[in-house]
DNA sequence: GCTGTTCATTGATCTGGATTAATAATCCTG
DNA sequence: CAGGATTATTAATCCAGATCAATGAACAGC
């Protein structure tokens, strides 16, 4: 199962210092792709879920139902973004996913991937390190529930969205397409639709962003960051050891 | 550095079936103890960190402050968790954390860890592990601000701190002693502390808790779990395996 | 190209929770 | 144990954002 091209594989190796040798053995134990069609489910609510599954393209967000019929979206799942971490360490999943365009994602067993660590100890490494960028992803996500205005979330949640697709050369300087609807960015950013929707209009009237139903440009990205006091995460690589040393 | 009774030591065996020897290896690592005064910094947003510290009595607040004076509490800390994680992964903290009480902690450089996993792939997978725990937690939150009204979050709130509370033996079957301030708690939970006090009336009213300002019992246990859509996390352990297998 | 479905937009109403402010209880510390 | 500093409680006002409802636009499947 080649890597090529693939999206994560340009978030391990900018950032991780993973080696030719390394991707080669992680390659390995990639069992196949896997497409799905919009709307199709990934994982489901209550079930098992032992595998790690990486985004090669689409979109797809996690999220949980309640009772009350209210959603909320955890995580908006885009190109290079593994799907099953932490899910794997649990029972079963708390959250369901559902695939928001067309998808494909590379499975590899969760078993194989523990078996790799045990062989290769830089790999238990890379899975911390992706869950040190979930969990920074996750706070920001709680900064923005609990403490920001509505029109400040949603200039932080556009610069998170264009950040993470800039990382895998899936947008422009300051503009892209629009992956997600307004009912999703609505049930991330905690808002109903109709508010989100005046909110939206109110950053095009204050000039801070110029789009359509499908495409945006962040035009005034300075004052963007200071409105949502956006702080880019720097990951540190982690020293990749060789057993020797 | 002797790690008995260390309340992260309960975690660990419990549910990473870590072995005595591993426990060694662990211990070894360790620096010393520290200990810090109520409102005393533990760290500090923006600047560099690289420890990871395991609490061993005392609690704190892990913290993002707004321009607004706004304050977003991301984590409740107390006894066998990690400070240090994942901020060891980035470049600067992008959040602080300050006691709330006297708290001790156990040093461990986070390079001596890297080079730990190195030569036993196992701790590698307890950090995974740990992080797994701690991005589920951070989902309940987000879940928690976004789509729970104020009295579930509350109930979801104490349902979590006493789970927590009874993993490291400091909670007895439905009581405990409530560490943490209503400001703290309003903090965490995205509501003003006026507001958060009612709730808290209005959970007594419903004769669903028992509680004065520094004692609190679960009284209904069942409806509160009920009330808040909360489910408990079980964690499957990892497969420890040694380099032979 | 037609049609049903999904998604975006707009308007009117109403309420939950913020805000502000003042007081009471409690905890420390000297 | 007295006095100051926290922390908890209560009350009054007000507005942001939910809710409900309806229309318009865009799109996918036949």
């Amino acid at each position: 199962m080649p890597l090529t091209g693939h999206p994560i594989v340009t978030r391990l190796t900018r950032s991780m210092k993973l080696n030719a040798a390394d991707l080669k053995s992680l390659a390995a134990i990639f069992e196949r792709d896997l497409t799905f069609r919009k709307r199709e489910e990934l994982v489901v609510h209550g079930s098992e879920f032992r595998n790690l599954c990486f985004v090669k393209d689409g979109y797809a967000i996690r999220y949980r139902l309640l009772r009350s019929g209210k959603r909320q979206i955890l995580k908006l799942i885009m190109p290079g973004d593994v799907i099953g971490f932490p899910v794997s360490f649990f029972d079963r999943s708390s959250y369901a996913v559902v695939a928001t365009s067309e998808l494909t994602y590379a499975v590899c067993p969760f078993d194989s991937y523990i078996r790799l660590c045990y062989e290769q100890p830089q790999f238990g490494l890379v899975l911390s390190w992706l869950a040190a960028q979930e969990a920074a992803t996750y706070a920001e996500h709680i900064v923005n529930l609990g403490r920001r205005t509505p029109i400040e979330r949603l200039a932080h949640l556009l610069l998170e969205i264009h950040a993470r697709l800039l990382e895998v050369g899936r947008a422009g300087e300051t503009s892209f397409e629009l992956p997600f609807s307004q009912e999703v960015m609505a049930d991330a950013l905690g808002l109903s639709v109709p508010h989100l929707n005046r909110v939206i209009q109110r950053l095009r009237a204050e000039q801070l962003i110029t789009s359509n139903a499908r495409f945006i440009d962040l035009t005034d990205l300075t004052s963007l960051q200071r409105l949502a006091q956006y702080e880019p995460m720097a990951l540190v690589p982690i020293p990749v050891l060789k057993p020797g040393q």
